[in-house]
DNA sequence: ACCTGAACACCGTTCAAGT
DNA sequence: ACCTGAACACCGTTCAAGT
């Protein structure tokens, strides 16, 4: 079973979603395709049972991670922890949190990131929408960049600066009376960092959670 | 070509993304598979045509709305609407904004949207940081209940009530010790509104834009 | 308890050929 | 310009059978 995880994650890693397949998985492990079914129901299971396998190591490195004295402060370290951890899987940001009967350690990870908010003055329907909504701006930033790059950016045919590039190119050539908001950051968007883009995001959030709990 | 798309946009609202087959949608063009390659260059550029197509309607929507005099009432009331359009329709989280080549119509829904924070005093860093940010909220929101729910839920054998219900439950038993923000929040989680979720992850955004914005 | 080969019922995509 | 049948190279899943 172990075993069965940790090819799927070097599969994931390796290759993205599309290269997940229970043939090549079967070929990696040296065994049939059927075999694979004895420690997994379906496919749905297998990428629960890997991402809650995954998010069992960033579960550890977020408790490991100190308590301050504010908890803004926290749950924005726990978020930027977490955000990392899905950048550099992108195939996560699909999966966490779909179902917490199987992802175990997704569920604690929440139960984590709940507790910060026990010590502000809130009601507990704002600390549950609050907490959906971190979790929220996390796997919505995440998912966003984690969309399959076209195969020519993969093959490295051209770079993601490069990808943008063109992009904002294609933009600069629109209609300025049409389009005064795109001209207006398209400067930005050219070349801009996807982590920049979710702390703006996350900031706006905390922002706001700061206000309604008047700390 | 008109016609394929409609169909598209039936069969998926029908049955969902995992129904959208070339051969389901031949059969009921009336014509062969192969027939739909010649509008069409393969299934991805497929979706990004259907979900333009419905997003040109969401846009025209977006354009019957009044001018407020306050530009953040107005960004909410445009997402507010662009999270319902996706509520009706959870595949098109999925396409949304993906290739604003193919997807021109999510390029001006993108331009309308913006075009109002150009009112706000803010850099154009900020600008493009915060309507990333709501786009983020509603596609965020609006993904995670998309997701396919358990085909006992869409059988009808359960409702979603008792499907929220049985995960609240499963989380009623956990150790309160152990998870303490779990029980604080599982009864607002229990029969909780998706729509109202979407609603307060929104408010915090705006709220820490209007900060930023110092309206 | 664990694994297998072989089949089943699908997919998206291609292509030579038709009108 | 538009459409077709038939094939190709895949999929996830099942099952009877093996150790």
């Amino acid at each position: 079973m172990e075993s069965v995880l940790n090819e799927t994650v070097a599969l994931l890693d390796e290759a993205g979603v599309s290269a997940l397949t229970f043939r090549a998985l079967a070929l990696r492990l040296g065994g049939g395709v059927a075999s694979i079914y004895w420690y997994v129901a379906s496919k749905e299971e297998l990428l629960d049972r890997a991402t809650d396998h995954v998010i069992g190591g960033v579960l550890a490195d977020l408790e490991a991670l100190p308590d301050g004295d504010d908890p803004i402060d926290d749950l924005r370290a726990m978020a930027v922890m977490l955000f990392d951890a899905i950048v550099e899987r992108p195939w996560l940001g699909a999966y966490f949190m779909r179902n917490t009967d199987v992802q175990s350690n997704s569920l604690r990870l929440y139960e984590r990131l709940g507790r910060r908010t026990l010590r502000l003055d809130l009601t507990a329907h704002q600390r549950f929408h609050a907490v959906s909504a971190i979790v929220g701006v996390v796997v919505g930033s995440a998912v966003d960049m984690g969309q399959e790059p076209p195969k020519e950016v993969l093959d490295g045919a051209v770079d993601r600066d490069e990808y943008l590039g063109r992009y904002a190119q294609a933009w600069r050539e629109l209609d300025p009376e049409e389009f005064p908001f795109v001209h207006e950051i398209v400067d930005e968007f050219d070349g801009h960092d996807d982590r920049d883009q979710f702390r703006s995001a996350l900031e706006l959030t905390l922002a706001g959670l700061r206000l309604q709990a008047g700390v």
